[in-house]
DNA sequence: CTTTAACCTGAACCAAAGTTGAGGTCAACC
DNA sequence: GGTTGACCTCAACTTTGGTTCAGGTTAAAG
């Protein structure tokens, strides 16, 4: 074990702004669009320059990764929000936080299954029947719906002939 | 078989864009956003309004079920200007260009099955390590792109400590 | 022939997730 | 101590997929 070389970026125990893009791979603008958002925070030097914790690099490969899982930025905050702020999180915070995107990505890939079924049926057939392929239906909404605007959007393309 | 009755929407040969809106659950606003795109096309009566042929359901039809599988409007509009312009497209047709979006789906329901694997490891560890789940690594790029800020970005994240 | 519902255009606005540019400051190297 | 690169703020702009509104026309029903 060597000592910090304070030289070395990745040595220092604060980051500037240019380090924290170099390293996570996020250009300088999204990191200061995340600040503005409250996903990250810093500190200011005497001459207003801002000051990462290593930590926050952390945060923004979380932010990345659930970006990735297709969470929007907003919903990345509020699970950001429910880290310690007295601490610094433990690989058990950021397990807990995960777990949320885990299961979210379950139940996004299996939507994503049943609709290329119903897409496998549909190109089967050819005719993008709305009342064999319920592809049209979005959320599932249709057999709440009832009579109205819904059905006529059924019947009118089953009447559509060929 | 009856003849047809064109005091019912549906069985009129020309749709307004109500009955379209309608019979295809998309609002009037969006079916003009989708004409001004070129997505779908009307011919004009005397007085200026939109008559759509009946074929244009299937379209919509067609635009919406894309867009459930994630496509963006854009690429839906070439893939129906692949459609014949001198003839109502057939089953055949139809088929054709579904297809794509099918092994699209396939595409993207194996790349998010493999990010939910990579999360259950990183869950599992607790510690987002880059360079053992390629988490924040969008599209698989990492291998080519040798040394420089994508390789600072995995040691600077390794070297992040717990 | 009037009323009313549906239609028309064009412009402005919304959210998300940033990027770009202008104009100015800070800091590190020679 | 000057030059250069990195940093600062604020405002405006981008894309996607629309919605909403204002002001005006058409068409169908009574």
């Amino acid at each position: 074990m060597e000592a910090p070389n304070p030289a070395v970026p990745w040595d220092r125990d604060e980051l500037t702004v240019g380090d924290l893009a170099a390293r996570s791979g996020v250009s300088v603008s999204a990191l200061h669009f995340y600040e503005r958002k409250g996903l990250i925070t810093s500190r200011r030097t005497s001459g207003n320059q801002r000051r990462y914790r290593r930590e926050t690099l952390r945060r923004v490969a979380f932010i990345r990764v659930s970006q990735r899982v297709g969470i929007p930025l907003a919903d990345i905050g509020a699970a950001l929000a429910t880290l310690p702020g007295d601490r610094t999180p433990t690989a058990k915070d950021w397990r807990r936080i995960s777990q949320a995107w885990h299961d979210d990505l379950d139940a996004r890939i299996e939507q994503l299954s049943r609709l290329r079924d119903h897409l496998t049926d549909c190109i089967g057939c050819g005719c993008l029947s709305l009342r064999r392929c319920t592809l049209t239906n979005p959320h599932d909404e249709l057999a709440e719906a009832g009579p109205g605007p819904r059905t006529l959007l059924v019947e009118g393309l089953e009447s559509d002939g060929a």
